[in-house]
DNA sequence: GCGACAG
DNA sequence: ATCTTGTCGC
């Protein structure tokens, strides 16, 4: 898929904060993608050589079968370290990469890691969903910000996640009696079909089958 | 100032 | 993220 330049990448994080609050404007948290949705991908990342080297996986699956329907790997030096509120700047220019090398344009993009649930409301998923006009969901495994009641341990119970009196993502049980997921929008989608989506690609196991197999291609280097 | 802190 | 084996529980 062809991507356009928004922005450099070598950046200090004062810089890299006044291009998340630009972009912030431009984040959508409403549902504005067609359906029905035919393929989903998932991103995961991989590190070599001490954290010098970026690796980066995408997996796109037909939707509602969760079936790999392509794949593709990149690698390039990594050049912004892990802040945590900015890392987004560390993994995106990778799987930018990666995602030019597909030819399947998936329909939502599940990323690891926070959407909105960021302290500027710009997580890996919202950036990387602005920069490449598609829907994203972000899916992290640990909290980021924000505070929430327990949640129940059957497999699809939710508790709200908020920040500053505002919701800002939902802690989802993907499996019972199972650590749960933060599940927030990204871009062009709403935190109801964002959760509903992650469960449908949740059939199994803790986390969804699109971040499960790109993590597998990434380890299969 | 102190504690928290996606991957 | 990454370094790493076996082990407890459904």
């Amino acid at each position: 898929m062809q991507i356009k330049q928004r922005h450099d990448w070598n950046l200090t994080t004062s810089e890299a904060k006044i291009i998340q609050e630009e972009l912030q404007k431009e984040v959508l948290t409403e549902d504005k993608f067609t359906e029905p949705v035919k393929y989903v991908a998932g991103v995961d990342m991989g590190f070599e050589a001490n954290g010098t080297i970026s690796r980066a996986a995408v997996a796109v699956l037909s939707f509602p079968d969760l079936q790999l329907q392509e794949q593709s790997i990149a690698k390039r030096a990594t050049t912004f370290p892990y802040i945590p509120g900015f890392l987004s700047f560390r993994e995106i220019p990778a799987v930018l990469d990666a995602l030019e090398k597909i030819n399947t344009i998936p329909d939502i993009i599940l990323c690891d890691g926070q959407g909105i649930a960021h302290p500027r409301r710009l997580g890996i998923a919202c950036h990387l969903g602005v920069i490449i006009d598609k829907p994203t969901i972000g899916v992290a495994k640990s909290l980021l910000i924000g505070k929430h009641q327990e949640v129940p341990q059957i497999k699809g119970s939710w508790q709200p996640l908020i920040h500053k009196s505002e919701t800002i993502g939902a802690v989802l049980r993907t499996r019972s009696n199972v650590k749960p997921v933060y599940v927030s929008s990204g871009h062009r989608i709403s935190l109801p079909t964002a959760i509903d989506y992650v469960l449908r690609c949740t059939p199994k196991y803790r986390l969804p089958e699109t971040t499960r197999i790109a993590d597998k291609l990434a380890s299969a280097r």
